[in-house]
DNA sequence: ACACAATATCTTTTT
DNA sequence: GATATTGTGT
């Protein structure tokens, strides 16, 4: 029993503004309990109250963990439970499993025996050094038998990594193609581990890796937080892997801590990341005596929409049994399928019709094109830019990811963190007449004069990089007069009498490569605008290691509320789009060999089919009023097979839940 | 030996 | 449009 005394502002009316499934849930007084929320029933409405209850019941904010799926979500959530039941909602910790951990790290790494102010690698850095380590240990690529790329090192390493099974057990389980690398790749990835190491960098897996080991090996911290947390939510769980899953075990099985898990088996579309659906259909088994709790009022579509959604996951076989109930009226119109001659028709379909509906009065925020993979929406942008409709997309690039932002940020990591050296090599590389080679001989240098620093005065961070670096690195001449600037830039940021905020530090840095971007980026202004707006978004953050994490942890996605214009017609894939709902969704390229990719379809494994199928769910499921399912008969981008069959998921719809349209 | 420019190739999904 | 590979110049 909880105590009933409310340390908040307002007390929500609960069983007045919840249905029954809603509120059995928010109210339970079971230790476990697992929600399982068809999509568009109010999942998030059960969370945030479940949260408000908590609070209302006696609960303090700061003992409540709330995980979940993106930064953006969670910041929702916390605004939402912050509206029901006032700033008392402030001190939860909310955020995804990597930020949490970065979190705790932050305070506990050294226990890992990492130095002060590790930074986190971002996935270039990944890439670019895993390549490095391909060619180190493998001079030449053999014709007979090709090395495996470093990306594919990565993906075996990173899926090890979340499922927790051994590098050699997921090469022989997922990758058996690899085996006669073994040896190799498997020196490969111990180096790479290492590499890290001694760089002080953590890539994403490791965060969690090092989190949950942390919490495995340190039982005083184990007990800190789970002493700590009275009660954890877990959001999206269908997407959680094995890692989080023992991560969130740790945290609540120990004490008395509670945990609620929400998520819908239909909707889990990240096994690639490691995430197992198991998790959801087994959680009673791991967690003895869970309650589980179905929400199946769909308050979200027309009921023809959701005849389709029903009927596309009823291609699965696997999964919890429940039945989602319209609560809206029907509408009038059936949903449309549209088969265009070509995908440049198909393209001008969906601009037209879009032009049509914004005529009519309607917003462009109400308003989603979605599809499989990015590139498919490269003739809809087109053909919108010349219609002059304004769009948003998610993109592919992410704004941290470009080029030079990275550039600029590579300073401050250095700064942070000098053992750095994927930033290190970055900046390195921005030196005339200085590429790899020299960079790693720089590095070297770099390295060993950082350690006698160290030695000579221990817990004093470098303050004058001239005086350290210029005698002992030694840089070619061409590249001279830019590394003592460098240097002297370097120096600039931590000044002897005072600290510099991240955003002050960002126009020290400007001065320095401004001349680099003005040679070697074609729109240079642009890309100065670009950073310029990243220091302004970023001004409230003070400490130098917050800033630098927020720019590692947070995605394109997570930052769409900087920006203002909201009446434009969104562009997404669907991975992107879970979670969000519009009033009008067009599915598009919905062809036979790209949605579903024709991998799945040649794939031996019918689970994947299976996610493919919920990824088509989740598509359909966005839908309020309008649904169009969209696929050109020819394709233009695929030089291999031009001609495109329908879908698998159109075919396999009765036809009457569907009205045929014309492109 | 190395940096750098030019060319060919290809696109799944993300913290 | 970005990256992997190949070719050319210092």
């Amino acid at each position: 029993m909880l105590p009933q005394l409310p340390s908040i502002a307002h007390v929500p009316d609960f069983a007045a503004e919840l249905n029954e499934q809603q509120l059995a849930a928010v109210t339970t007084e079971a230790r476990f309990s697992l929600v399982i929320a068809g999509a568009g029933s109010g999942k998030t409405r059960t969370l945030t109250y479940r949260v408000a209850w908590l609070l209302a019941h006696g609960v303090p904010g700061w003992r409540v963990l709330l995980l979940t799926f993106t930064n953006k979500a969670a910041r929702e959530m916390l605004e939402r439970v912050r509206k029901l039941v006032g700033p008392e909602a402030g001190d939860i910790w909310g955020g995804t499993f990597h930020s949490i951990a970065n979190r705790i790290l932050r305070r506990h790494a050294p226990l890992l025996g990492y130095r002060p102010g590790f930074s986190i690698m971002d996935t270039d850095d990944q890439k670019a050094l895993i390549r490095n380590l391909v060619k180190k240990h493998i001079g030449k690529q053999s014709k007979t038998s090709p090395f495996p790329k470093g990306d594919t090192l990565l993906s075996l390493l990173s899926l090890a990594v979340n499922t927790m099974r051994p590098p050699e057990q997921t090469l022989r389980e997922d990758f058996p193609q690899l085996l006669k690398h073994e040896d190799t790749i498997l020196k490969i990835i111990a180096d790479y581990t290492s590499r890290k190491r001694e760089a002080n960098t953590m890539d994403f897996d490791d965060l969690l890796a090092n989190l949950h080991l942390l919490l495995e090996k340190h039982s005083e911290v184990r007990e800190l937080y789970s002493r700590r947390f009275l009660h954890v939510l877990v959001d999206e769980y269908q997407d959680t892997n094995a890692l989080q899953d023992r991560i969130i075990k740790q945290l609540c099985t120990g004490e008395s801590t509670g945990l609620m898990a929400v998520g819908d088996d239909a909707q889990s579309i990240y096994s690639w990341r490691g995430a197992q659906v198991d998790h959801i259909f087994e959680f009673t088994k791991n967690f003895p005596g869970a309650d589980v709790f179905k929400i199946e009022t769909n308050y979200r579509s027309v009921p023809a929409i959701l005849d389709i959604s029903n009927a596309a996951i009823a291609r699965n076989e696997r999964r919890y049994v429940k039945t989602l109930r319209p609560a809206r009226p029907p509408g009038n119109e059936l949903p449309t399928v549209v088969p265009a001659p070509d995908n440049h028709t198909e393209a001008q379909f969906v601009a037209h019709t879009i032009r049509q509906l914004l005529d009519s009065g309607m917003k462009g925020r109400e308003i989603a094109v979605l599809y499989r993979a990015h590139f498919h929406c490269l003739d809809v942008q087109m053909e919108l830019t010349r219609q002059h409709i304004p769009f948003r997309i998610t993109s592919g690039l992410r704004f941290f990811e470009q080029a030079h932002v990275k550039d600029v940020i590579a300073y401050l990591r250095l700064l942070a963190n000098p053992y750095d050296e994927m930033a290190f090599r970055r900046i390195a590389a921005m030196l005339p007449r200085v590429g790899e080679a020299s960079g790693s001989k720089m590095w070297q240098t770099w390295t060993q004069a950082l350690k006698k620093h160290e030695t000579e005065c221990p817990d004093e961070p470098v303050r004058d990089f001239g005086g350290l670096m210029l005698p002992a690195v030694k840089v070619p001449p061409a590249a001279q007069a830019s590394w003592s600037s460098f240097l002297a830039t370097m120096s600039s940021l931590r000044p002897a009498d005072h600290e510099l905020t991240p955003a002050e530090m960002i126009s020290r840095v400007l001065l320095d490569t401004e001349a680099y971007f003005t040679v070697h980026y074609e729109n240079y202004e642009e890309r100065l605008e670009d950073i310029e707006q990243l220091s302004r978004s970023m001004s409230d953050t003070e400490s130098l290691d917050d800033f630098l994490a927020q720019v590692a942890l947070l995605s394109e996605a997570d930052r769409d509320h900087v920006e203002g214009n909201d009446d434009c017609v969104t562009l997404s894939t669907i991975h992107q789009a879970k979670g969000l709902e519009w009033k009008v969704v067009f599915i598009i390229f919905l062809g036979e060999g790209m949605f579903p990719h024709s991998r799945t379809i040649y794939s031996s494994d019918p689970r994947e089919m299976e996610e493919e199928t919920r990824l088509f769910y989740v598509a359909v499921t966005r839908a309020q009023d309008l649904l169009f399912l969209s696929y050109p008969r020819y394709n233009g981008h695929n030089p291999d097979s031009h001609f495109c069959p329908p879908s698998q998921f159109l075919t396999s719809l009765p036809p009457e839940l569907y009205e045929l349209g014309e492109a």
